[in-house]
DNA sequence: CGTTAAGCGAGACGGTACGTCCGGTCTTTTT
DNA sequence: AAAAAGACCGGACGTACCGTCTCGCTTAACG
C-alpha cells in the first residue's frame, strides 16, 4: 500500500471526490475537530448535529459537507487527530521485562484505565457503535484505531514465542484476542464488570489454559 | 429471578407509565414487530423510522408512543417476540458427550452459521449498536438476549468441572469469555475473518493455554 | 364555474392538493397571514422568507408548506383576507351622482391617497411583481383583486351611457383603461408624478379626446 | 441631457465604486450579457444566479460583483447592450403620414407584436417586475428603456399639435399615456386580450374621447 | 525590458434560506 | 378507552446561492 505522507492532511480517505485540498483552511479544520468531540462529550453522539458542529466551530455547514461524508465520518476524523496528537508524547509499545504474563496485566490494567476515561470513553463508543451498523465506517475504525494497537500485542507475543515462553505454534494474532476481546465486549456491551482483578484474571486463564495440565 | 409473566407484555422496563394493558390491540402490535423488522431488514436501523413502521403497520403513530418509548425499544421486543416464537422448536442447550472441546467446537461452529443468517444479523446488529451508546438498552439487551445465551456455557463448563476437564478454580462465567468474546468481537467489529477454523482454534488455544506445558 | 362557496376558507385555489381542509388551525391560518403581511410591510417582500413568517407566527415551516405553495401564494391570499375584512365597512361602488367627469375624479383621487398608504404599498407592489413574471398568479391577482374593482367602473360607464354622457357604441371595460391605466402604470413603474391633478388630466383627455372638436 | 459616450461603458450608474474601467475585459463583459439574457429565456429570471451566470460566462464571481452590484443590474445593462446592438439598424422614430390616427395604430400593431417576441418578453418582465419592487432600478429601467420610446410619442403628438390634429391645450406627455398604459397594463398584468383590434380601439377612443360630440 | 499591480479564473469560506423529513404531542372520529 | 388518522410545532437534514475572501496566472503600463 503506497501511502502519500509527503502531504501533509492525514490520510483523507482518499475514495471521497475531494475538491481542491490545498485550499483547504486549516482553521476551520482544527475547528470542527474541537467542536466535534466537545459536543459529542456533552450532549453525547446522537444530539450531536451536524448544524450543531458548524455552529460551535463557525463555519459553514457547507465547509463540513464539503470535506467529510457524515458525523460519524467528522468524528472518526477528529478522534484521529486527537490520537496523533497525543502520539507524540506517548512511546507506545508493551513492555518487554522478561515476564509475559506481568507485561500483559500491566499494559491491560492501563487499559482498562484509559477506557474510562470520559475524555476518550463517548466518542469511542459513538464510533464504535457506528462501525457496527456502518461496515465501510466499521473497517475504517477497525484498521485505522484498532489493528495499530493490537500489532503490538502481536509483537510482544512474538518475542515471547522466541524467549520459549509461548508454544511456537500459536498464531498471535488470535491469540491476543483471547484476553483482549473479552475485555472490549465487557467495555462495549456491558456485559460484567471491568476491573484489574478481571484482566488479571483472564491473562492467566488464557495463558494457562482452562484444562488442567 | 422472578419474572411477571401474568401479563403479557414481555417485560417492557417496568419504569413506564402503561396504559390499560389488557385493551391493547394484539393485531396492532404483532404488526408493528413485523412492519419493524422487516424496515430494519430493508432499509436499515438508521433509515427505519416510527412514522414508517406505523404506516407499514397500518397503524397510528400514537398506538406505538403509547407502548414504547423509542424505536430501539420496539425493535428489541420485535426481536425478542421473534425468539420467543422460535424458541418452541429448538432445545437450546449445549450438547454434552463427554467430549468438551467437540461440543464447543460444534455450538460455535452453529453460532457461527446462526450469525451470518441476514434474517437475524440487520437487527441483531442494530440492536447491539445502539446498546453500545445507550446503557439502558444495552444493559436490557444483554439480560434478554445475551446472558440467557451464555448461562447455556456456564452449565456445560460447570459440568466439565465435575468431569475433572476443567480446573476446579476456574470461573466459568470469565472461560467462557475466551471463546465466546473473540468470536463476538469479529463479528460486531469486522476484525477479522469468521469461519469455522478460527473457532475451532479458539477453542484449543482457551482449553490448553497459550503458555508450553 | 361551479364555487363550493360553503366551505370557509374563502377560494383555496382549488388546484392544488389539499390535505383535510376540515382538520385546519384557523389560529394558525391568521397568524401566517398576520406575520407575512407585517414582514412584508417591515422588511420588504425579497427579504420576507417563509423561515421568517413561520418563526413570527409561531408555527412550523411544515404548516405553511401544507397549505400554500409559495410565499408569493401565501401573500396573495393573506392579502385577500386583509381586504375581506375591510369589505364589511365599506360600500364598495363608484358613486352616481349625475356628473360623470365629477365621479370619475373623485373615485381616481381616492385611489391615489389609497394607493400611497404604506399599509397597502408593499404587499401590492410585491404581488404586482410577482404577477408580472409569475402568470399563474398572476391572473389570479388580476381575477380576485383587480377585476372586482375595475368591473365597478364598467357599471358606471353604463349608467353613463345609458343617461347619455357616453357614446353607446363604446366598449366600457375597454374604456375604463384609458383613465386606469395610466394611473396604474405610474404607479407601479414611476413614469411619472402621481397626484389629484393628474388624474383630473386623464379623467379630461378621456372623456372629450385628444381631437379637436 | 448630456451624455458621457466617450467612457464605454454605457452609464454604469456612477456612484458606484468602479475599479480601473480601461483595464477591463470586453471578452468577459460580452460573455456575461450573453450568460445572462441566455439564461432568463431560458429558466426564467429567478433561477437565474449569479453562480449560474459566471459558470455559464466561464468567468468567475468576482468578476461579476466587481462590475455590477446585483443580479438585476448585470441584466439590465444586458439588455441596454442588446438594444444598442439592434439599435444601429432602425430608425427609431414614428411616421409621420400626416394621418395621425393610421401612424399611431401602426406604431402600436409593432409594438404588440415586439412585446410578444419571446427574445425580448422575459428579460424585458423580469426587468419590469424588478422595478416594481426595487424603485431605484425601477427608475434606472424607466430612463433608459422607456422614456427614449415615450418621446417618440411626444414627438409625433407635437407635430399633430402643429397640424391642428390635436388639441393646444393638450400636454403630450400625458396624452401619449392614454393608449401607451393600457397596452402596457395588458401585457404586464395579463388584463385583458393584446390584439391589433385592441390597440386600433384604443386610438379611436383617446383621439375621439368618450363623451359624445 | 523587466517589474509590478491590476483584472481575471477559480473556488473555499461563513452564512441564510430553501423545501423535506421526522420526532413527539395533540385532537378528532371511529370502533 | 384504545385505535386510525393526521395536523401541528419544532428542529435537523443536505443543497443552493449569496457576497467576501484568498489564491496563482496573465497582461498591460511604467520605471
Amino acid at each position: 500500500m503506497a501511502t502519500q505522507k509527503s502531504t501533509r492532511p492525514p490520510a483523507p480517505a482518499a475514495e471521497r471526490p475531494h475538491p481542491d485540498a490545498t485550499r483547504r483552511s486549516q482553521r476551520s479544520r482544527q475547528a470542527i475537530y474541537d467542536a466535534a468531540l466537545a459536543l459529542v462529550g456533552e450532549v453525547g453522539y446522537p444530539k450531536t448535529t451536524i448544524e450543531g458542529i458548524a455552529a460551535r466551530a463557525g463555519v459553514g455547514k457547507q465547509t463540513i459537507y464539503r470535506w467529510w461524508s457524515s458525523k460519524a465520518d467528522v468524528l472518526l476524523e477528529a478522534f484521529l487527530d486527537l490520537g496523533e496528537q497525543a502520539a507524540g508524547q506517548e512511546a507506545y509499545a508493551i513492555p518487554d521485562t522478561g515476564d509475559l504474563a506481568a507485561d500483559l496485566k500491566a499494559v491491560l490494567r492501563a487499559t482498562v484505565d484509559e477506557l474510562r476515561d470520559p475524555r476518550f470513553e463517548t466518542p469511542s463508543r459513538a464510533l464504535a457503535a457506528e462501525g457496527v451498523v456502518n461496515e465501510q465506517l466499521g473497517r475504517e475504525f477497525v484498521a485505522k484505531l484498532l489493528e495499530p494497537s493490537l500489532q503490538l500485542y502481536v509483537d510482544r507475543l512474538r518475542a515471547a514465542q522466541e524467549a520459549g515462553q509461548v508454544r511456537p505454534d500459536i498464531d498471535p494474532r488470535i491469540a491476543l484476542e483471547l484476553f483482549v476481546s473479552p475485555l472490549a465486549q465487557r467495555w462495549l456491551q456491558h456485559t460484567g464488570p471491568f476491573s484489574h482483578a478481571y484482566t488479571d484474571t483472564l491473562v492467566d486463564y488464557a495463558l494457562h489454559g482452562l484444562a488442567p495440565r
